[in-house]
DNA sequence: CAAAAGTCAAGAGCAGTGCTCTCGTTTTTG
DNA sequence: CAAAAACGAGAGCACTGCTCTTGACTTTTG
């Protein structure tokens, strides 16, 4: 996929089958994101993957160990593809332009989840049976509540006029969010922000998972509105 | 299951073959939930239930025509038990503690998910591969919708202080939600508890499917936190 | 530079799946 | 009571993930 510099660094020693391995994999990988995308993580067979390339089946085994690691793998992208989408969608807008900030943070999950329907179900949906995260996918996976929670930062904090009260347990959990992101939020916000950080993914969810059918079968105006009376809940004047 | 009155109708022959024609549909039907509840619905196994009853593999699809029409039977039955459920916890609260019957019903939708994980992603998570919902999921389905909506036609309407537009494709789907149900709601009432609505199930989604690992492994604190947060943002006095 | 060590693709095979078809048997119906 | 319908069982098809062995190739080492 990319060309790489001749004798970049020391430490890879670009043997002919290393090149090869490279190769490989990622056309593997390649090839099972394309079955992904048409037919669904469910329906991922490691052997129609082999058929397509051309090689045994017991062949894939020397490059993903099983059928799980390989759909870590895709896992891994999906993630990084919707962080990426969020991130850029932030970056276009002013930044003292919160609410279009987050119009446009919303806007952009639902639209790539909408475009890639299959890999938001195999990140956000059920989880794969015995599929246990393994650390890898973390990371990833914090990127677009980064986002939301920068944007949260650049926000003036507002003082809520009907307090909900928070609890010992809760506060405590609130400071584990605010110590992993390293962002000094306060309880309010960032609880609000979690509002609207799970109503996004719920209205996702509905609208990809059918939930919405026979009333909402266009999700988009539902899905604006919902997003500005979030902005709203979070402080932000429309 | 239930013990049925001797020529109660007319229309029913109950041969000796009926008979058993029944009782091993839900027999059948009774494993097959079973082996949902241990394992989840992507390992549910037509020829595993068979062996377990003793029957041959083939003898199942004289019951049910494909592994799929067994889902079908088993959704409906999670959609039903749900909607029973989240009834229940609304019914054996005050009719005028408006407050108190949106937590009931909340956490009612809540632990019933956490007490039956499999059936909860059967029914909100992913559809499964080529799935098409039938005709007969969509009245079990609206049920615990239906709670919700009949929770704010009792609830005051308020004047909102920030009233977010309404363009005319959404007003056009409210009126939809609103015929449908039949009460008579006003929009931006229907559209905040559409707000409530998406943010249950949001929570829900996020402590089953793994996205709160982390930071809420307890989701407890925080779910309570927003069902309150979302009874202020419907317009009830915490 | 040749031998040892490591890597790899392929094939056969195992245990499992959904589903179909046929073949006797049993039950219901006309 | 005979024809028709319903039924259970078994074999079989095409598929799955995964393992193990075999033989060929590449890389490293002596």
């Amino acid at each position: 996929m990319q060309v790489m510099a001749p004798n970049e660094t020391a430490s890879a020693p670009r043997t002919a089958r290393a090149v090869a391995r490279e190769m490989l994999t990622s056309q593997i990988l390649e090839t099972a994101r394309a079955h992904l995308v048409e037919r669904g993580a469910g329906e991922l067979s490691l052997r129609a993957v082999a058929r397509e390339l051309g090689m045994a089946s017991s062949a894939v085994y020397r490059y993903f160990p099983s059928r799980d690691a390989l759909l870590t793998a895709l896992i891994i992208d999906a993630y990084n593809a919707l962080g990426e989408a969020a991130e850029e969608a932030d970056a276009a807008v002013d930044r003292d332009d919160h609410l279009g900030r987050w119009r446009a943070i919303g806007h952009a999950v639902r639209n790539w989840a909408i475009a890639h329907p299959h890999e938001y179900a195999l990140i956000y949906g059920t989880p794969v049976p015995g599929y246990e995260a393994p650390q890898d996918t973390i990371d990833p996976a914090s990127r677009v509540t980064l986002v939301l929670l920068r944007l949260l930062l650049d926000m003036p904090a507002r003082p809520w006029d009907r307090p909900v009260p928070i609890d010992d347990e809760l506060a405590e959990q609130v400071r584990t969010v605010r110590e992993l992101s390293g962002l000094e939020l306060p309880d309010e916000q960032i609880l609000r922000g979690i509002t609207a950080w799970v109503l996004l993914y719920g209205l996702v969810n509905f609208e990809l998972f059918g939930s919405f059918k026979n009333t909402f079968d266009d999700a988009g105006p539902v899905f604006t509105h919902q997003l500005d009376l979030m902005a709203v809940h979070m402080g932000l004047a429309i």
